[in-house]
DNA sequence: TTGCAATGTTAGTCACTCTAACATATGTCA
DNA sequence: TGACATATGTTAGAGTGACTAACATTGCAA
């Protein structure tokens, strides 16, 4: 099947290969996936390995231990976030208040649809949530929301304070996906559409009220 | 320094007991310690053993295995959070809007000064979160806050639904407390008082806007 | 008092993280 | 080209923790 076995006879490739070419990124993939899927808890870096078909201790070449690998995956969690906070306002133009909304209702999908994620990017571990990296990107998506709110408010000749406004409309879109994808809400009021929560609440803390 | 060695020579007495009296508890107030210390994934059924002085076969005579303790560390987090959140309105009187947001005010204070106990009660493990006297003691707390809702709302001639109103502040003082306590709030907006951040937004989220 | 159920203990299995010592591949410079 | 340094694997093993099975001790109830 490959390229050696035409060269070399049987007894030189005891292996497919001694070096597995880009172990790091292949271990990254492995834990991202395993992370969404089950959680951080439940990921192992033997798992991982067994994954890639590496030696248990393969990966310390490549991280110092199983919290760095945990770090990449977050960032690569923020990456992913941020993209899709921008694609949803791209789908209703920029500095509108659809568009806001829809940045939201991103934010808990995202965090829906990759619930071991979104739990190890907030909280999980306060360690890794400081990796410089880390803080970059959220730092960078926490910004485009200020910005989205400046053209809203500059547009509708509003004088509000955007970075209040942005940190109560995170403040409140985080624990909307927080206690979603805890099941929190299905106890207290079964059957809440937390998409008609956002929309509804958006434009409660983008106005003052009174 | 024992009562035992009075009436008994020292071959007969091992150790002090072979029954350790009340491990059950003794093994869930060192959990209970040692989570909000350390939080749940650092916490091991071993430790536990070694404070309350037993072996580490023990615990399986009370518990299932390690969730279930947790489980029990849980319930009793959403009892002191219960009693905080009845404890706040307390100081300001039943139905009041300062009474409501120092309700909200006491949520975030107990998610600070129980960090890891408060992850462990959202989110940390959903089949923790699932066990019958957890999600009871959790009913009981976001009752208490409907009722404030109501009689606030009764008092000033309001007629919000309280359920919805109860929802929207639930989410909004969850998402305060969750980014606290993971520090992004440190990043975007240092020095935010989240104290304060609460008392603006719990009127805009109140009073329907426009 | 006798015997059973409750609650401990020891010993051992299995999985996982991480380290040390060794092996092999890769790339660079004479 | 070839030799050496460095990068990247491997095997073996230490240390820790969850959990189980078989056995020991204790307390309670008939």
């Amino acid at each position: 099947m490959t390229l050696d076995t035409k060269t070399e006879n049987a007894a030189t490739v005891p292996k497919a290969k001694y070096h597995h070419g880009d172990l790091r990124d292949a271990l990254i993939d492995a834990a991202y996936q395993f992370v969404i899927e089950s959680g951080a808890e439940k990921f192992s870096l033997a798992d991982a390995c067994r994954c890639a078909g590496v030696s248990t201790a393969a990966p310390y070449r490549h991280f110092k231990d199983r919290e760095e690998i945990l770090a990449e995956v977050c960032a690569r969690g923020f990456h992913t976030l941020t993209a899709s906070a921008r694609s949803a306002v791209g789908k209703h133009g920029e500095g509108t208040l659809e568009g806001i909304i829809a940045m939201g209702q991103a934010y808990v999908a995202f965090a829906v649809n990759h619930q071991g994620l979104f739990r190890l990017m907030f909280g999980q571990n306060p360690s890794i949530s400081e990796v410089h990296k880390v803080v970059e990107i959220g730092n960078d998506c926490f910004g485009y929301l200020i910005e989205q709110i400046t053209k809203y408010c500059q547009a509708n000749g509003l004088d509000q304070n955007a970075n209040d406004v942005a940190t109560k409309l995170w403040t409140f879109v985080h624990g909307a996906a927080s206690l979603v994808i805890d099941g929190k809400y299905d106890h207290v009021t079964p059957g809440l559409d937390v998409g008609e929560l956002i929309a509804s609440a958006t434009p409660q803390l983008m106005v003052q009220s009174t």
